[in-house]
DNA sequence: CCTTGCCTTGACGCCGGTGTCAGGCCCTAC
DNA sequence: GTAGGGCCTGACACCGGCGTCAAGGCAAGG
């Protein structure tokens, strides 16, 4: 199979399966003309990589991802380097969740205050 | 006041001032000299915009705030187009939570998956 | 032979708030 | 005069996941 034809597959665009391969995510092989080739394995690793970058992944924590898939194990995640990875950016969600409900608080008391003012 | 003696008492620098000034949310006067000259009002202002700042928002979301600020009152959340700010933003606020909700859902998932596999 | 369409590498653009460097003016103190 | 510090403008760097354009090779069909 073709970057193209992968690509599509996958619903996605040829450049960004380069970057993927630039960053260690995929190595394709390569045919006599230079063109990579990927065999039908890649389609499912490249749909755990856009799943994990939707979910607010960077391409480094993806890494232990893709190498758990690769041997063989039927999910990403139940490697050791890869429930490492889901520790942190379990705690690096709560963080996130932390700060936006605090904004959030700071937001509704501000609407309340404009809707019915405090007369102290 | 110079701008090296606003950024110190802001707690911020110099560079920083003149990006909110490029971008219409501080308008000092001038010396002879072309150097900026603050009044000491200022200091609440610049407080104002790196609180909001800090909270998420955009240096254009928050001139509606500055403006009210300007205009007299005592807080820059009380007026109309600050208020539409306000709820615009409580809804994006909404929006990264329901998101970061859900992601947290699968992370815990999935960490549960790994300490306690299912049987099927 | 020429077009068409896929592939290749390389490189710049984006977004937003700031850091940082370059080159130069202003003022004070020695 | 000169050294030092603060000010000025202008412009590049950053980060990250791509979009997009450039210039060129390869294969197949007319």
């Amino acid at each position: 199979m073709l970057i193209g034809e992968l690509a599509e597959r996958a619903g996605t665009s040829p450049r960004t399966l380069r970057y993927y391969e630039e960053h260690g995510l995929i190595h394709p092989s390569r045919d006599a003309n230079g063109y990579r080739q990927y065999d039908d394995g890649e389609l499912r690793v490249v749909h755990e990589i856009r799943a994990l970058l939707a979910d607010g992944y960077g391409v480094d924590d993806i890494k232990p991802f893709v190498a758990c898939l690769r041997a063989g194990n039927s999910s990403g995640h139940v490697c050791p380097d890869s429930a490492a990875v889901l520790r942190r950016r379990l705690a690096e969600v709560d963080g996130y969740l932390d700060q936006l409900t605090a904004v959030r608080h700071r937001l509704q008391t501000q609407l309340e205050e404009i809707t019915c003012p405090m007369t102290p």
